[in-house]
DNA sequence: CTATTTTTGAATGATTTTAGTTGATTTATG
DNA sequence: CATAAATCAACTAAAATCATTCAAAAATAG
């Protein structure tokens, strides 16, 4: 039997039954325990799905992908990506800032074992975050309704009680020229703020957002690390030459 | 059997029957004692559940969300009738606190058609706030997921931002000697605070308040007018020596 | 066809999970 | 309030699962 047949009909036995064992794989397979422990290895590299003991499950990726199988624009899933890998760049212990948007709400599920303190002015977030019981200090200020962040001076002025380790932020458009732009004046001050706080900043884009510029800059490019993917091969070249470019695949 | 699958097994039976006993979850998985409470040490770890002598039960938010609606009929009533007072004391312009807590919630709905600015400590105020277009700030800090409260230095500091013409809090309990107290030292912090910055100070307290102490002290009778309903004479004509208090009938 | 690489299965010892036991703690009952 | 019953956390040894290694088998390339 072909390695790829085998890693077809595995990922078939968990969309049908959400976790499995390895002996269920042995006896549908009948190969032998060590090729499918590889094969299991092999397929949690390529977040496919995710070992435990004693078997395999579905990823908590995947799993959104069939509770929300409708709404899955191709959008949502460039951000579920970039924000998985966001993620990884989290440790135990950070202090991490999450600008308020929809890609930053996508970390959230994934800092769940992860001993975090989140900082963040999108309400949004909340319920994701209470929900998980992850401790989270909102910063005060003004509430936006159409976006639901917090903005204006007082929620600059209780950003500064905070430092970050990580600080992750969503924008509307990145140019090699223009930097990080949003169309909100008042939301981009508070990134630029944040981005000050933090050890390591780190902007978060779909590629809707590639070589567009929005009202107003946040950042010059190389004051962070951009995490994307989609991205054409030149257009990449063009702005590794700026900043440092994580480009998310899978 | 795999862990994860007694995992869900717990958290499905819990989802049935609120409360679930160890012998039951032993019953239906057939694991040892020492396996299901290893269980339910984790799943308590990852606050998808709470342990109770005996067995676990919902966490006090999911419990929230199930009962909510039972619980807070009896008093719903009297916190609509205070409420509508309170909010009778408003005027255009004015610039309100908005305490945490169900009795101030009962406010926003008749602040629809004033011109008002609220600031707030409360989670749970937000999305009835938004959806009625007043302009809003929220208070920064730790948020205390029990009570969906916002707590803490931050809180506190970010209250200084601000002056009140008005402030409307809850308490647990008000007394003639021991004042008005709640149970969380934090909270009755933010109180103090927001009372010291306020023109006029309110408490809105439905008849169970009434000659309970709580644990921390916000502050003496005589430091703001209560708005209460049902009492009976002689109380109130106790109280009235310590304060003002107005009594609303309907 | 042979040499080289890749894949496979089996064996090893390490790690994780489990069930049962102990004595301590909590709850129920008279 | 005291006693008994139930529940609990901590420990142990056994079982299951795991990662690693190695040599044989299969696939690939020259």
């Amino acid at each position: 039997m072909l390695t790829t047949e085998r890693h077809e009909i595995i990922l078939q036995l968990l969309k049908e039954k959400q976790t499995i064992t390895l002996q269920d794989i042995i006896e549908t397979t009948s190969a032998s325990e060590s090729t499918i422990r590889r094969d299991l290895t092999e397929l949690e590299k390529q977040h496919k799905l995710e070992r435990i003991h004693g078997g395999a499950t579905l990823t908590e990726r995947k799993l959104q992908e069939f509770s929300i199988t409708e709404k899955s624009t191709k959008n949502l899933q460039e951000k579920i990506k970039i924000a998985n890998y966001a993620s990884s760049i989290v440790q135990d212990g950070d202090c991490i800032y999450l600008d308020a948007g929809t890609t930053t709400l996508q970390i959230i599920p994934y800092l769940q074992d992860k001993d975090v303190v989140v900082v963040t002015n999108g309400l949004t977030h909340l319920d994701s975050l209470i929900e998980r019981g992850i401790t989270t200090y909102l910063t005060g200020g003004l509430i936006k309704p159409k976006t639901s962040a917090l903005i204006g001076q007082q929620a600059v002025q209780s950003l500064q009680n905070y430092r970050f380790d990580k600080c992750f932020l969503g924008v509307n458009g990145y140019h090699i020229d223009y930097g990080y732009t949003t169309p909100d004046p008042e939301e981009a001050h508070m990134k630029q703020i944040a981005s000050s706080l933090a050890k390591e900043v780190y902007v978060l884009a779909d590629s809707t957002k590639h070589n567009k510029i929005s009202f107003a800059k946040i950042n010059d490019l190389q004051e962070a690390q951009l995490i994307t993917t989609e991205i054409e091969a030149d257009d990449l070249s063009h702005l590794t030459k700026r900043t440092n470019v994580k480009v998310v695949n899978n």
